[in-house]
DNA sequence: CTGTTAGCGCTTTCAA
DNA sequence: TTGAAAGCGCTAACAG
């Protein structure tokens, strides 16, 4: 590990001050044609490259870093929220950095707590222990709301989704409901941890009071293909009279698709299915998914409006601010 | 924009030196009870955040980080590599900032110069483009051969893919091959820009060669699904007697797959289709798709040895170093 | 055009 | 246990 090249080693090789080198590297016109060449040639000889760090520090205009937490780089749904992060973040010339959710969501937030300036992620825990956990670094909740201080977030609005597909299905004839539920949802709630295990999910709750009366069958899969393949195979088993199922999300829909195509099962004429999410791949099978679309961008832009404002704060802690975004529904083919 | 509280405001505010806050900061033992906590205090009323990049500056132990420049977001592909490289990051302790490919390279490599100490990127380019681009920012190109000094790689050997696939599909019947290559490959070849378009892609290529025999019919289209759909259709339509379809990547592919299964094309009886990638997204088609894969873990693995072996010489422009993953093939129903 | 002087905000010696 | 000094590597502001 040979000792780090600094301003100062280019300086002495070229035989100029400190000063000029940063002329030279910075491309400023305050400097000889030649004595630029030389010090870059220095430059070339040593391998010399600035600190990222020294320069950041003594820079006026400072490159302000947001921490994205990915839930899962599995589920397209989440690729596409770190798409539209990484969009919203280069418009507003800031740099995104990643890191996947792990168990220990504490030291993911430690790790980028040195390298970020503000942290964006989904969160099935307390409020209180994400303030916690972050220990001062500013954070956005995604996709949940944040009663504790110190804590922005940027919620979803599934419900009148969900609201407003039921209706419509039942215009189209549906009867008996169904769904296919995540067996541990992200929006976990209250308690996980502590032998409590997982209730029904959020989107489940919707679901059910949208319907207005119990549903005529649910099953439960992790969020994938294959588990949602599976959980829907059982539910048309178990349940027989499920006209129409509502999957937990996309990916699983995708599998019930599949899962239905492969047994020749007709969608939706004998069973209608419904995704949340709304991903493109949706269109990629067949019959094409209908999908309650969430707002994505609109939640990417959220979240960097809360990053910016309070960046412009210098990240000092501010009330907490809350957005919320709304969600749409893609009628396509399978329901 | 109020101005930064530092250390020093909270030194004084909790009426300490600047060292003790460290000391407080820090959770280090040096120090009493008592005083810790009245900093702390003094922290959390002024809301006190050190600078990253003082202290990154300061400290022996660096953290460093890798740049991913992704192709795109669109691609289960590419998001696959993000996710892997997320993961070898992550198992030796490196951030991950990542940013989008763009038209201009040149400034995507500007913003990450100053965040990140290697980048990893696709680039179409020549090495000498890239070269010059990064500026002395250590590089590891993907998935092509770097000949050019300062620059480091990790390619991809899809050919012996290709040769096995072909040769096992003529063992199971198949005689009239064809090909839908993508209208703009990343692996693009010489000069771009200059009014130069493009030729056939380098997996076109390899395809040509080892069949041995000019294509029954080749078409192109965009990186997706839908063109991937349209391209197999016409590629049926312009050629019916091809049995046999390599397809660009496996988005494409999975198109392929839908056209077929919303006309009711026997697949794979009437037309085989094998896809580039080894996406598992394959598994949620119907027939689930063949494809030939590649081994992005070794790939984000070698970029991530790569990137600690430049780190280990501080950054000094190497000798570039290069490796080369494989590729398998997963049978699965498509061919 | 180039060099000198000051820091950026933090952590590390080292004394006290 | 705390404080004082001395930088980390770089650039802004001023001289010359």
């Amino acid at each position: 590990m040979a000792k780090r090249v600094t301003i100062h080693d280019v300086a002495a090789e070229a035989g100029v001050s400190r000063q000029t080198v940063t002329r030279a590297m910075n491309d400023r016109d305050d400097i000889k044609e030649a004595t630029r060449l030389r010090v870059l040639e220095a430059v070339e000889r040593l391998g010399y490259r600035p600190s990222r760090f020294a320069r950041n520090l003594v820079t006026r205009r400072k490159q302000h870093a947001l921490g994205l937490v990915v839930a899962s780089f599995d589920n397209p749904y989440y690729t596409g929220i770190a798409a539209e992060m990484l969009t919203a973040a280069a418009e507003r010339g800031w740099q995104l950095m990643m890191a996947a959710a792990q168990d220990d969501t504490e030291a993911v937030l430690g790790m980028l707590a040195s390298q970020a300036d503000v942290v964006a992620l989904h969160f099935g825990g307390s409020g209180a222990e994400l303030s916690e956990f972050a220990g001062g670094l500013p954070v956005v909740r995604l996709e949940a709301e944040s009663l504790l201080p110190g804590v922005h977030s940027v919620a979803l609005d599934i419900e009148s989704g969900i609201v407003a597909v039921v209706a419509e299905l039942r215009a189209r004839g549906a009867r008996r409901f169904g769904m296919v539920d995540s067996a541990h949802s992200l929006q976990a709630h209250g308690a996980r941890g502590a032998g409590g295990g997982y209730g029904p999910s959020p989107k489940r709750r919707y679901f059910e009071r949208a319907v207005g009366e119990p549903l005529a069958g649910v099953t439960i899969g992790d969020e994938s293909i294959a588990a949602g393949s599976r959980a829907f195979g059982e539910l048309l088993e178990q349940h027989p009279d499920v006209d129409t199922v509502l999957m937990f999300n996309d990916l699983m829909a995708l599998g019930a698709v599949r899962y239905a195509q492969s047994r020749g099962i007709d969608v939706p004429g004998r069973v209608r299915i419904v995704g949340i999410d709304g991903l493109a791949l949706g269109e990629a099978v067949h019959p094409r998914l209908t999908s309650i679309a969430l707002d994505v961008r609109a939640m990417a832009s959220h979240t960097m409006d809360i990053a910016e404002l309070v960046a412009k704060a210098d990240f000092a802690r501010l009330d907490p601010i809350h957005r919320r975004v709304g969600s749409s529904i893609l009628w396509r083919e399978s329901a």
